[in-house]
DNA sequence: ACGCCAGAAGTTTTT
DNA sequence: CTTCTGGCGT
């Protein structure tokens, strides 16, 4: 279907439900559709925005934001084929944002060119706003900061606003770090994620002109994964809608799993206070899951508290019942999952095949297995390539090239590849731009003018002019000013001297082919445009369906996907739910997101569910007895089928039910005293006979573990 | 100036 | 157990 064919809209609605076509066919005002798991959410937009473009609405009238650019690029997709055109804008928020400030950077008072700060560079920046603060770094950790300014930014508080409102000491103390560390960002023409969202928020509500025209724009915004939008997010939705209202929120509140990370759930419970026209759609079939998959997954999410209860139902086939497989430790797991999938590999494509686990750390044996068995896997990582230090330090050079004052990514390769450059004239270096108000950069092209560099002042004026020179042709295609870039600053030296077979050199390869699809794609492109869309890449980004392989990712990288087989890992109390959440003073709330978690893994299978646990477990080099997750426990009985890899006499089964020992009479809570760490509580005990071991924490605020046989610990009171 | 070694620290999830 | 950092030796 090309634009100006004639078609008839309501071909659009043939295959959709009652509920489906409403959302669909709603045409003005707000419209919240709670969509379950598996129940066709992602048809239902597409089609939505199909049958607007068909009906009369400009495409380039209609937003529709995703959570990942992977939907992003899948939605557009569907729109294309739907017969839209390229008219609509489907992107993620933070895509938007980043556009929209480079579009408009005049009123948004910053450079066009800014330089978008990723987790490692932020966390440089923030140890420096540290020192600048003049603060003892062991007080102050970097994550700790970071996490503090970043809700900060989420709830859209600048570090003036912030400043104002510290009342206490320790707030501000971090005022003035966030103060400081903001400071540093400007200097640098650079921005945080967290930025992209705040300074577009706060742009939409102070210029009313702007704001105007974007509502013209996108007249009609669609907002997938609404769960999951933190306060920033929010407004940014809420500024858009304001004039025309018609915003369209999707999402599905027991699927919300990012509050860890500022995302507010009481967005979507709140959406009928907000928009009190809106029009509320509820869809409840599922499409994706067997009844046993979706009973099981149900009766789990049921025990959720803090939850509106919601029917999801399904006339698929009943199914195989969920297998839920007790292994023995970590190996014998990675065996059983690289077994089984072996086995189904005659019967249907490895694509088909997905395993999800908790925490990245637990790829490793599966990977060893998978390879053992001659599987084919890919792992949902593509934040990690960018994190590769050859693909780093590319990038670094590119951004000094386009925004010279970018400090993080010139202190990066100012020596590397080595040219004469020492730490101590970096710091000479740095002191002089400093001492005169100038970027580094600028004091760099000036070198032979600072005493102190000595002899190795001709190194960086040399090095500062060879940025000169790229600058100067910075509109050439991105793929040549990469390999240009590659050549003249040695890197392509040490590429080749790494030789042909190595890691290195693949990577950076595949960033040439990144930045050459780049080229393809968008004639009129530009370097900083690249620069910030792959700063913008998730994890689940780099999967790929058509690879014929399985697909190994985190259970957060797996929402909105789905795989006819899934095999989710770690059942176990500490793993998932993950231990932040079972410590004594984890909100209750943080059980629930875990739960959900869980809902998440098991909502994506459509036949096949998996799922299974170890009962050792080695952690940091340190092997632990692991009990079942309570999750588990949750499960229906008659929908799930539970095995064992090996017969109850084990060793280890026989360890763990040795005779009631001296130790039997303690109980989680008794008041007990220690000869080195004085007093404390217990908090967990793993009973093994002999060999029981205890959790304490001391009232010197330490927890310790404590292997009962060694430690002479005295209870003091039941 | 540079590379190596040893010790420390940090391990949830990510746009 | 791994990865990174800082210090030390050349």
């Amino acid at each position: 279907m090309t634009p100006g064919t004639p078609s008839n809209p309501d071909d659009l609605l043939t295959d959709l439900t009652p509920p489906q076509i409403e959302a669909v066919t709603h045409r003005d005002g707000p419209l919240l559709v709670l969509a379950g798991a598996g129940s066709g959410k992602t048809r239902t937009i597409t089609r939505r925005v199909a049958y607007l473009a068909r009906t009369g609405v400009p495409a380039r009238n209609i937003l529709a934001i995703t959570f990942t650019n992977k939907a992003a690029n899948e939605m557009r997709e569907r729109i294309v084929a739907a017969g839209v055109g390229r008219g609509p804008t489907v992107c993620t928020f933070h895509a938007l944002c980043a556009r929209l400030l480079r579009e408009h950077a005049d009123r948004a008072d910053l450079p066009k060119n800014y330089s978008i700060f990723d987790q490692s560079d932020r966390l440089k920046a923030i140890r420096e706003a540290v020192a600048r603060a003049e603060l003892a770094a062991e007080r102050f950790v970097p994550s700790a900061v970071e996490g503090v300014i970043s809700q900060a930014k989420n709830q859209l508080e600048t570090a003036a606003v912030y400043t104002a409102e510290a009342s206490d000491w320790p707030s501000r103390t971090l005022a003035r770090v966030y103060t400081a560390y903001e400071a540093l960002l400007a200097e640098q023409n650079a921005l945080d994620f967290d930025d992209l969202l705040m300074r577009m928020a706060l742009l939409l509500r102070r210029d009313e002109e702007l704001r105007d025209r974007l509502e013209d724009r996108f007249r009609y915004v669609l907002i997938d994964e609404y769960q999951d939008t933190n306060h920033a997010q929010y407004v940014i939705a809420h500024q858009l809608a304001v004039k025309h209202q018609n915003i369209c929120a999707t999402g599905d509140p027991d699927q919300s799993i990012y509050a860890w990370r500022g995302a507010d759930i009481s967005n979507i419970m709140e959406f009928e206070q907000d928009y009190p026209q809106a029009k509320v759609v509820r869809l409840e079939q599922n499409y994706r899951s067997t009844k046993a998959i979706l009973s099981a997954a149900s009766r789990l999410i049921a025990a959720n508290v803090q939850r509106r209860t919601k029917g999801l139902w399904t006339e698929n086939p009943q199914g195989d019942p969920v297998r839920v497989v007790e292994c023995v430790d970590a190996d014998d797991e990675a065996d059983f999952v690289a077994e089984t999938i072996a086995e189904m590999a005659g019967s249907r494509p490895l694509s088909d095949i997905a395993i999800f686990y908790r925490v990245n750390a637990m790829t490793r044996v599966l990977e060893e297995a998978l390879l053992r068995e001659g599987i084919a896997y890919q792992i949902a990582r593509g934040v990690e390539f960018y994190n590769r230090k050859e693909i780093k330090d590319a990038l670094a050079y590119l951004r000094i090239i386009v925004n010279p004052a970018d400090e993080v990514s010139l202190l990066r390769i100012i020596n590397d590849p080595p040219r004469g450059i020492g730490k101590t004239s970096v710091d000479r270096l740095v002191a002089q731009a400093r001492a005169s108000g100038q970027t580094v950069f600028e004091a760099a092209l000036q070198a032979d003018r600072i005493d102190a560099l000595k002899r190795s002042a001709p190194k960086v004026k040399a090095f500062a002019e060879m940025v000169q020179e790229w600058q100067q042709q910075s509109d050439a295609p991105v793929r040549r000013m990469l390999e240009e870039m590659l050549l003249d600053s040695g890197m392509q030296g040490v590429l080749d001297r790494a030789g042909l077979e190595s890691d290195q050199v693949a990577n950076v390869n595949e960033l040439i082919t990144a930045a050459q699809e780049y080229d393809q794609a968008n004639p009129d492109g530009s370097l900083t445009e690249w620069l910030q869309q792959i700063s913008l890449v998730s994890d689940v980004d780099s999967v790929d369906e058509s690879s014929g392989a399985v697909t190994l990712m985190t259970l957060h990288a797996a929402k909105g996907l789905e795989f006819p087989v899934v095999l989710i890992v770690g059942l176990e109390d500490g793993l998932l739910p993950h231990a932040r959440a079972l410590a004594l003073r984890a909100d209750p709330s943080e059980m629930e997101e875990e739960r959900r978690l869980c809902f998440v893994g098991m909502t994506r299978a459509q036949q096949v569910l998996i799922m299974s646990r170890a009962r050792y477990r080695t952690l940091r080099g340190v092997t632990e007895r692991m009990t079942q997750s309570r999750f588990l426990a949750e499960l229906p009985g008659d929908e799930t089928l539970t095995e064992s890899r090996r017969e109850s006499s084990d060793a280890f089964d026989e360890w763990s039910q040795a005779a009631p020992s001296e130790f039997s009479r303690l109980r989680k809570g008794q008041l007990i005293r220690h000869p080195m760490f004085g007093f404390g509580r217990l908090t967990w005990i793993d009973p093994h006979g002999q060999r029981t071991r205890a959790g304490v924490r001391f009232t010197t605020g330490v927890e310790k573990t404590l292997i009962l046989e060694y430690a002479k610990i005295q209870v003091i009171k039941e």
